[in-house]
DNA sequence: AGAGTGATTGACGTTAACGTCAGCGTAACG
DNA sequence: CGTTACGCTGACGTTAACGTCAATCACTCT
């Protein structure tokens, strides 16, 4: 009884641009069960939700998670799917996930630090050139 | 028994107890040109520069640069190697880093935000055990 | 109807970062 | 002095995350 229909259907094409990803990319995705477009016949029409999705999913992946850990916590972000089981194992892991992410958040600020002391030595001793790019 | 005989040199077991790698994954980095451990006859001794090397390879992987990204900054962190072109290459690549980083940690502030955000919402429709991390 | 253009489905190739296994060397223990 | 235990060197296997290519459809334009 899903009857939440959005209207605004975009093409492979149009996700590509959009998002600077490869049909290919798009596909392996479904393959995967990250996403999980309509079709128009034979093509794909990927949906608001599937969009949602995809940002999360490059998101993840800019964090170093694998595309299996997020396909594992995506579904907690479905505000639709009110199925407990899953939300609720999805929640668990979110947990997870987000320590995680804390603690990846502490270690960059470290990371950061020792590495901006080291440019500073570095310019001390005159090799760095005065631009950053 | 085993002979502690220099604090400044670990044999490839001592580094894999410390870090938690194989022996595998030291011969691979040194392979790939990102530790330089001395021999001891055939054996494998691995220096004070190895393990601060090594640490730095191990945050990097944290944060999702390959080992190739890695292997091209770890020169900036040799306090010794005054090979000014080097370095100064290394330099340039770090501040490049740097922006990477600082826009991780934007972006992980948000990411984290939105996460607790979901997970709120999560726990008003009662979906979540009563443990937090 | 024929020619393009673009999408789809296999199927195989590729790269990074190791894992695993075989075969050999050697240093120490009993 | 034999044998266990660890280390070394290839060499091949593996997994994730796609890339690439060929053959097949589907739709449009003329």
């Amino acid at each position: 009884m899903k009857s939440e229909q959005s209207p605004d259907l975009m093409t492979i094409r149009e996700m590509c641009d959009a998002y600077d990803v490869t049909p290919r990319t798009l596909r392996f995705y479904e393959a995967k069960e990250l996403l999980f477009p309509q079709r128009m016949g034979t093509k794909r029409l990927f949906t608001r939700r599937d969009r949602a999705r995809l940002k999360l999913i490059l998101r993840g992946k800019r964090f170093g998670f694998s595309l299996e850990d997020i396909r594992q916590t995506l579904d907690l972000y479905d505000r639709d799917g009110s199925d407990t089981a899953q939300r609720q194992r999805a929640c668990e892991l979110a947990y997870e996930r987000l320590a995680v992410m804390e603690a990846q958040r502490a270690e960059l600020d470290v990371a950061i630090a020792e590495l901006k002391a080291e440019l500073a030595h570095a310019k001390d001793k005159g090799l760095v050139p005065s631009h950053a790019a």
